[in-house]
DNA sequence: CCGCATCCGCAGCGATACTG
DNA sequence: CAGTATCGCTGCGGATGCGG
C-alpha cells in the first residue's frame, strides 16, 4: 500500500498498517522471545532463564499471543512432569529478517543519536 | 552485534539493542509522524490534521523526543502569529527504509495471521 | 514443569484549560 | 498558532499463590 511511492512515505493511510505492526511486535517481549527461539526450540523454563528479566506471567501471556498469531508453535509431551516445547514457525522466521533490518539501523546510529541527545539536553 | 551469525538470532545479548529500538519507535505515534513528514516539511497544525487521532499534547511530546534524538528538525519563524515547521532529518530518513521492511511484512502476512487467529480461537 | 487467577503499581496517553 | 501544566483513566506488566 506504500511500496509504490518511490523512497517511501508511511503516512497517508499506511497508518493502519503501522499500528498493526506495532501492536504485534511493539510490546516488551515478543521480539526477544522470537529471537531466542530462532536459535532452536526451547522449553518454557529454558526460555524463562534465557530471556533475561521476563516474569513467569508475561512469558505465558506472550507465548500464547504469539502462538495465536501463528508465529510460534507449541508442542506438549504428555509426560510427568509435563514438558512443553516452543519453536518459531516458518511464518515466524520470515519476521526475523525485517526486524534485523531495524536492529542494524539501531546499531549503526546508536552513537549519533546519543550525541544528538546530549547536544539537545545541553541546550537547556 | 548480531549481524555476524548467519540467518540471525536476536537472542543472547542483542536484547539490549532490541529494547533500544522498541523504546525509540515502539510508541504510538513516532513512526506515524515520521511517515507524515517524509512527504515534506509540515507545520504543527498540519501534522495534527494529518496524523489522524493524535492529541495536541502527544504531538508536542512526540515531536520533542524525535527532535531530541535528531530524527526530526524544528525551525520556528519569529512572526506573529508564530509559525513552526518540522521536517525529517537525514538520519530520520535512514530509519524509514528498515521500517518499510516491517510494513511490507505486515502487509504480506496479514491474511495468514488473521486466519491463524481464527483457527486458534475456534479451538476453544 | 507448566498454566491460570488475582492483586496492584505505574507509565502512556487523552481531555482540558491557560500563556505568549 | 504553538507550547505547557494539571488531572484522571486505562492497560501493561510484575509479584505471588493455587491447580493439574
Amino acid at each position: 500500500m506504500l511500496e509504490d511511492r518511490g523512497p517511501c512515505s508511511a503516512g497517508h493511510d499506511g497508518s493502519s498498517t503501522i499500528k498493526d505492526v506495532l501492536s504485534r511486535i511493539g510490546d516488551k517481549w515478543s521480539l526477544l522471545i522470537i529471537g531466542m527461539l530462532d536459535a532452536g526450540p526451547q522449553r518454557f523454563t529454558a526460555l524463562q532463564r534465557n530471556v533475561t528479566g521476563i516474569s513467569h506471567r508475561m512469558l505465558t501471556h506472550t507465548l500464547r499471543s504469539l502462538q495465536r498469531d501463528g508465529l510460534v508453535s507449541r508442542t506438549s509431551y504428555p509426560e510427568i512432569p509435563p514438558r512443553v516445547e516452543y519453536a518459531v514457525t516458518p511464518l515466524g522466521r520470515t519476521l526475523i529478517a525485517p526486524v534485523l533490518g531495524l536492529v542494524h539501523w539501531a546499531d549503526a546510529n546508536h552513537d549519533e543519536i546519543q550525541r544528538s541527545r546530549e547536544a539537545f539536553d545541553d541546550a537547556r
